[in-house]
DNA sequence: TTGTATCCCATAAAATCCCATGCTATCCCA
DNA sequence: TGGGATAGCATGGGATTTTATGGGATACAA
């Protein structure tokens, strides 16, 4: 699982490294490296392992051929994303144009979410975490114990 | 998987560039090439790898001989499609009927879609791409997680 | 021939590989 | 428990390879 984030550096090449612990959620796929597509619900980032998108194009091949969402979600996804190859340091290179879609440069943040993870400018992110923790205090009572499992280790 | 999109140029003797990537998913199968058709949904063309036409083959197999849908897709898929073997650069050229069919001269945009691709000319991608985003966000309630995997390590 | 398709070589730009370095976290043993 | 040794990590930058593209030469067909 991808948890917990980090900030790292972009540097003249526009190449990151990718947290080491993210690393490690990917090293035994297919692919050595990772997948990003800019969200289409904001001004970042999201991204994961090949896994993932093999989840996704499952999921999409239980709609319909002819389904308009299906559609739009195929381009979303597939066509939007770009598979980003780990160089021998764990870096990737992000191509220009998902620096201007996220308004990145110099220092970029990588959050981790469970399946997948996201990629924001610091400064984005931050103001997005004061939002987050408002609306996580609004609907603190929506987050009910599931029955069992409590003693688990979650 | 075919993922992300290019645009490149199609020069004067009709070649064109298949992005590396794309030459990537098709590096190991039986035909150093990519298969193209016109969509029967658009101006537009699809194509893939000759394990692509593989799948549609067995995938019409399970219908009756004389299903009024097979013999269709008989025809649009397999009736129309071209074999385009790379040369030592990784082009192809693209038969001139096609350039009219999907309106391409200079410039053609190749759209990754998971299995398959498609090959549009840029501007009547955008167009379509342009609410793309927006339906996708409509939809996206609708990429459930499948099944399986949701114990595994990604 | 003439036109057409394929092969081969050249090149500039971009992406990638590879090695080096400082820093941090971890390990290990007294 | 302390502190030195060690391994892993993030980062910089030069060297090398790949990619996209142009154009000449060669084979084939009409």
């Amino acid at each position: 699982m991808f948890l917990s984030s980090a900030t790292n550096t972009l540097d003249a090449k526009g190449r990151v490294s990718v947290p080491a612990d993210f690393r490690a959620v990917v090293a035994e796929s297919a692919f050595d490296g990772i997948i990003i597509w800019p969200s289409f619900d904001g001004a970042y980032l999201e991204g994961g392992g090949i896994a993932l998108l093999q989840d996704y194009q499952r999921s999409l091949e239980t709609l319909d051929y002819y389904d308009e969402g299906r559609v739009a979600l195929q381009r979303a996804i597939f066509a939007e994303s770009r598979r980003l190859p780990f160089d021998g340091g764990g870096r990737v290179s992000l191509p220009k144009d998902l620096h201007e879609y996220a308004g990145l440069n110099g220092k970029i943040t990588f959050v981790g979410l469970g399946r997948r993870f996201e990629i924001w400018s610091p400064a984005a992110y931050q103001q997005r975490a004061e939002n987050v923790r408002q609306l996580a205090r609004e609907n603190r009572h929506r987050l009910k114990p599931v029955a069992r499992n409590l003693g688990g280790n979650i």
